[in-house]
DNA sequence: GCGGCGTGGATTGTCAACAATTTGGTCAGC
DNA sequence: GCTGACCAAATTGTTGACAATCCACGCCGC
């Protein structure tokens, strides 16, 4: 897994295996974090927890108060559509900066993550559709190149991973995200700018429409 | 100024002090932050000062190479019309939510910054005018009442403070940026979404374009 | 009972000393 | 004069100890 060297575990080390354990949901929301504890579980000082609860509360993942400790963030079911949200608009912007930016060898990265795709759906692996989705947005991010946008997305979908599952989990949702990422695969590798956003856009909002109803579900069904 | 009272500074205190006087230019790109230096500066244990340097970096203030400190991160002439462009597509949903959520009271708080605005255009008083922009985005942000955005919007933007003033001394800006800005309002106070939408994004592409051009001059004419 | 009031344990905040690393300069040898 | 090794100063990284704070619990007086 990690470098064997095992060079000394740094902050920022801890900073990524906290914020995966966070995002994983091995922490759940509201859960205390208390520094010794994290430090003698990850085995670093406390100073280092320290800097990493700090890094994460900038990030959002965390809040802390003061002398009352840090706790995993919960977020609200507002605030999860907020986030689906913005991360529409910018998702929209990425995919038409990635057709304006499209190359030979870029096309054919995309084709095999949509490749990688189609089978993860026929053999109703949902796990590595899952990842398989991941990795194309990734991919797309890659191809248009605007870091800024890129580390925006990545701290938003660090907020819904927890929730997404719920989306992929709906009767047809593999199918239709399917067919709505080989539109944007389409429009991407053609170079058609517009395209690309008009099709991003709309497998956002289908994305954030389900969410909400996952989330309306959940709120009127139980749990 | 803060408070008299005195408590003692905590570290999030040194983070905003640190962070304002990067956007302000007190600090400038690439300038070397030394940890005692500034312990002493703001009378405060280097510990803060790690701890506001880790969050900085975070939000990408800063940079820290292990062992060889921090600097202010200099944003390059391609990032900052990322982050321009970035900034434009959220504005822009944001004026959409906050045409959907006007009221009467807020209706009365954007004309009164639209009037503060035209007086400041009229008094050529171009940092005043500066500051009523500022506070017209944040307006319309407050209305929005999307915390996600406005957080993102808030990092975006200080990291274009030292640039902005390119754009606003430009011939004829202020004039024609108060037209654009007039229409926002107009728009939002309708409560039409989509024309606010458009009016943003109007007003945003022509700050963006102005700052490209900015920027070239600067890269072609000297300084 | 029950509401205020310490009190002790757990936890975070603060600090200073020490270790490790980088960096720039000096000096010997070629 | 140039190269490289080595040394010293400056700076960051690490650690442990101690202080301050919060919280839950039990106690006392009513």
């Amino acid at each position: 897994m990690t470098k064997l060297p095992s060079r000394p575990a740094t902050a920022s080390d801890v900073t990524s295996r906290l914020r995966e354990a966070i995002t994983r949901g091995r922490l759940t929301p509201n859960e205390r974090l208390i520094e010794a504890d994290l430090a003698g579980q990850y085995r670093v000082n406390r100073a280092h927890i320290r800097t990493a609860l700090a890094m994460l509360d900038q990030e959002g993942l965390v809040v802390r108060e003061r002398n009352r400790g840090a706790r995993v963030r919960a977020i609200s079911d507002a605030e999860a559509l907020e986030i689906a949200g913005t991360r529409l608009v910018i998702e929209t912007m990425v995919a038409r900066q990635a057709a304006e930016r499209i190359d030979a060898a870029a096309r054919k990265a995309l084709r095999a993550v949509e490749a990688d795709m189609r089978a993860a759906v026929a053999a109703e692996d949902y796990g590595r559709f899952s990842e398989c989705n991941a990795a194309l947005h990734r991919e797309i991010q890659g191809i248009a190149g605007n870091a800024t946008a890129t580390r925006i997305l990545d701290t938003l979908k660090s907020h819904l991973v927890r929730l997404q599952y719920r989306v992929i989990l709906l009767p047809g949702r593999p199918q239709s995200s399917l067919a709505e990422h080989r539109a944007v695969i389409d429009a991407i590798c053609k170079g058609d700018g517009a395209a690309a956003e008009k099709a991003m856009r709309r497998h956002m909002e289908s994305f954030t429409r389900l969410l909400a109803q996952a989330i309306d579900a959940v709120r009127h069904g139980g749990i």
